[in-house]
Formats: structure tokens, sequence, C-alpha cells
DNA sequence: ATTCGAAACTTCGTATACGAAATATTCTAG
DNA sequence: CTAGAATATTTCGTATACGAAGTTTCGAAT
């Protein structure tokens, strides 16, 4: 999975700061719009609140982020960097720049992807695809279970 | 995340038949290749043997596939689709195709995003980045431990 | 033949992600 | 002003994936 290789990619290059691509990636937009709650985060990402709390809570942990709560609106989380976040995303994003120096893709095949894959990706979250219909199963005559 | 959008894609047309995205495209490549050995399986696909091995697990316990050791070499598992699965696969690939067309995605643009995705793909993985040096951490004063 | 290394698979721990459901807080009708 | 809707986050269960470590089986070289 080419999501995989990025994961492992990025993972090589700054393994001991306890950031991974994904928390990477929170803290770049983070850095770029200075603070945003919980939920600004995960709509700028494309993920779901769900999976982006474990992360800040984590990120947190290790000192790259700030997490309050909002005072003005108690039921949102508000997510900073802090100082040692920004000098940690300034390395990572030189060794990162370094790194995509050294792949030899090309500009336009970069762009090309990033538009593609959001155009696919669109196209395939607007889809209402339709069910099909089951063949009859077979009885479970001395399989093993599933799972 | 364009993997998951596929992922949902998928789902909702064979929800009732235990398949996921993952399991149907295990399928497809055994219904093609006839039987294959698990490695031979992930080494196809593109994943570790650890992933495949739980998922064959569950295909054979809904009944779309037969687990068998190896009489030959008892290391070896092989995977093998039943009636029951090519059914399944013959009914999923025709709403597959079926979804696919009402989704106005172009030929070009579909095998444009797999070249690209390949290209990108063997460049990540054929990378070795470098590391980054780590700016001082702070001390955890009064913060959450990360977990 | 016995040992030693390689190969195939499984198990274990971890990291993303999701949807559904629970909780807490704020807003809104009446 | 209070009941109930709406919003924000968390928790829970599930599904891929990976690497590392363990088990079993096979092959090879002494």
């Amino acid at each position: 999975m080419l999501h995989h290789a990025f994961g492992r990619f990025y993972q090589t290059a700054f393994a001991e700061t306890g950031l991974t691509y994904a928390k990477y990636v929170m803290l770049k937009a983070l850095v770029e719009k200075g603070k945003m709650s919980l939920s600004e985060l995960s709509a700028r990402l494309g993920v779901e609140p769900n999976t982006v709390s474990p992360l800040a809570k984590k990120m947190a942990g290790v000192g790259v982020i700030e997490r309050v709560r909002d005072p003005e609106d108690e039921r949102r989380i508000v997510l900073c960097p802090t100082e040692y976040g920004l000098a940690i995303l300034k390395a990572a994003d030189q060794t990162v720049t370094q790194n995509f120096a050294d792949l030899e893709i090309s500009a336009e095949d970069r762009s090309q992807a990033i538009a593609l894959m959001s155009r696919l990706r669109s196209a395939v979250e607007q889809a209402s695809p339709k069910r099909l219909e089951l063949p009859e199963a077979p009885s479970a005559e001395g399989r093993d279970p599933p799972d």
C-alpha cells in the first residue's frame, strides 16, 4: 500500500521524536493555522474526530502541542503547537524536503498525483453503490467458524 | 483517505457477504490464479503474510475459500476458492463494474492513477530517508503522559 | 544421522481509520 | 426557565497493515 510506504518513509526519518506520519501531518496543519479545535483540525485533514482525539492526547503527552478546553465553550478542545513542537516540525520539514528531493519524483508527477487522488476520492465519496444480491450460502459443515 | 473511501464504497456493495474490500481483492486474486499458498498470495498483493493470514482464516470460516496444509510441504497453507466463493465473486464483480460505471471516472484517469501510484510507491520504497537530529525535549512538567 | 539454517506461517504489540453509541455542554422553543 | 435538539468530544468495537518474535517443517552439510 502506498499509504504504508509513506508511513514507513516518514517513520524512519523521525522515529526518535515520537512522531509518526499522521501526527506530523497534524502538527503541520496546526502550525499553519496557529491553533484549532479538535473538530476544525479533523475537518481540515479530512478524518473523523474520533481518529484525531487519541492522537492529540499522545502529542500533548510528548509535549509537541498543548491541549486545553476552550473557556468560551467547554465542549471544545483547543489544540496549539508548543515551542518544542515548532522546533520539531522545523527539523522534520527540513529532513522531509531533503528526502523528497532525493526521491526523483517530478513536480508534475506530484501535483498530478494529488489532483487525481482528490478527484477519485470525491467521486468515490459521492457515489451511492448498489448492493449485490447474494448467492445462497452453503452450510458450515465441518468448517472452522469465522474468527 | 482515498483508501478508506474505497473501503466504504465496496463495503456498502457487499456488506451481507462478510466480504470487505481487502477480502474481495484476495478472493479475486485467488480466482484468477486458481489456487495459491499464503505467501504467494501475499506477494502478489504486495502485503505481508501476517496480514493475509487472519483474513484467510475468516474467509475460510465463511466458506468462500478452502484453506488446507500442503501435503507436499507441511509448512505451506494452500488457499483455493470454493464454488460459493466463485459465485460470490461473480456477483460482486457485476456490482462493482456497475458501480464504477456510475462513477464517471474516465479510463485514462483510472489507468493514470494506477501508474502514478505504483511509480510513487516504488520510489518511496526504494528511498533511504535520512534521520533528523532532535531539538532538546522539554521536561514533562505537569503534562499528561503519552497514553 | 544430527545439527543448523532457511522458509512458511502464526502470534503479539502497535498505529491508523472508521461507524455507532455514550457523555457533556450549549443553544433554542415554547 | 426548562425540556429537548444540536454540537463537541470521547469511548468502544472492528478492520487493515506493519515489524518483531516465535513455531514448525524442510533441506543441507558435515
